[in-house]
DNA sequence: GTCTATATAATGATAGAC
DNA sequence: GTCTATCATTATATAGAC
């Protein structure tokens, strides 16, 4: 029965969530493939049974992470979209990076340790932020969003609410505020923000 | 006339100024005190006369950071400030934070390790966005800044100005574009962007 | 002050038994 | 699949000669 309501997660499974949870909890230098290990109650030698290196986990957590975004990008097709629905991709947003934040915090060194990653990586994002400019697009469009006078100011703002989007959940964690969905709330609320002058609502 | 001109520096001097390059440009986990002394030409022991361990050396450019900081908060105490002083505020802070790009990247981490390191950080930091907050509400006196409505408008703007100032420069090295004057000055114009609605120019 | 030599520990990783 | 045993490598740090 158990195998029927709470599958039991494969040694494969446990490592890669054990990985994140200990590379969010300590950073990815602090935490070694033995204390991956040790945490997963495995021997260090099993470890590399499934994973080659401590590497090849990082990397598949990558994996993860842009699986996460594509699937989040797809649910948010919706074809007249409101500024409610704004606000909830933008939290949607906010829990996958809060999700994978050793990425965010940690995104130029591991980027660039690993020429693949970052390849895939920045294309998903850039995907991200296309879907999002559409977004705004058709919010101008519709009157929703007043077009400024100059031409620049939508990308600038788009950019802005791009990097509250990856930035301000770090940005709690440098203030050692504690992060729950008041945080995450607080994170929307500086996007429209940024927003709202150009808003006709 | 050496000694006059460019005073060759003292080999503490040059461990440090070594290490900040270092970390800025690999990351501090990925950089030893190993490595530190072979690009300083000194012996791995000889770093140690002069610093207990790596965390020390650390600690001391956080100190040269805080430094830098209260340093830049004098020269900004003109008591007129205008739209352009304002500008070049920000730019300067924009300097200070590529001056030591790895800690903002890596500042979750490195905050985390070093309590005392933390609590110095985060009071000057603290005393900037204060004087930060100054600026603007002189502006608000000046009637140069519209006050909106929403009395946490302006709380919160200051909050995105200010992420954008610490996180900026780490963005656009994740985009892998190469830093120079432009790329400050594109962060310089962001924070404007975010205020302008506000401006009464 | 600077070096060489070295101690100690941790890490990433592999081989082979079960 | 999992473990034990083991290794090569690297990193931090110290002792003592010069």
């Amino acid at each position: 029965m158990n195998t029927l309501k709470t599958p039991i997660p494969s040694t494969r499974e446990r490592i890669l969530t054990t990985a994140l949870r200990l590379f969010n909890e300590q950073g990815v230098a602090e935490v070694s493939t033995n204390h991956i290990a040790a945490a997963c109650s495995i021997s260090p030698g099993n470890l590399y049974y499934y994973f080659r290196n401590k590497q090849e986990i990082i990397r598949e957590l990558f994996q993860r992470l842009n699986a996460d975004w594509e699937n989040s990008l797809q649910l948010s097709q919706s074809h007249a979209p409101s500024l409610d629905d704004l606000r909830s991709i933008v939290a949607a947003n906010y829990q996958i990076v809060w999700q994978y934040r050793f990425m965010y915090r940690e995104l130029v060194v591991l980027l660039r340790q690993d020429a693949e990653l970052r390849a895939s990586f920045l294309a998903t994002r850039q995907r991200g932020f296309e879907r999002f400019r559409e977004l705004v697009d058709s919010f101008v469009a519709a009157g929703v969003f007043r077009e400024p006078d100059d031409p620049q100011a939508v990308d600038e703002l788009l950019e802005v609410c791009w990097l509250l989007n990856e930035f301000w959940l770090t940005y709690l964690e440098v203030n050692g505020r504690r992060i729950d969905e008041a945080g995450v709330q607080q994170g929307v609320t500086l996007i429209f923000r940024v927003l709202q002058p150009y808003l006709s609502v």
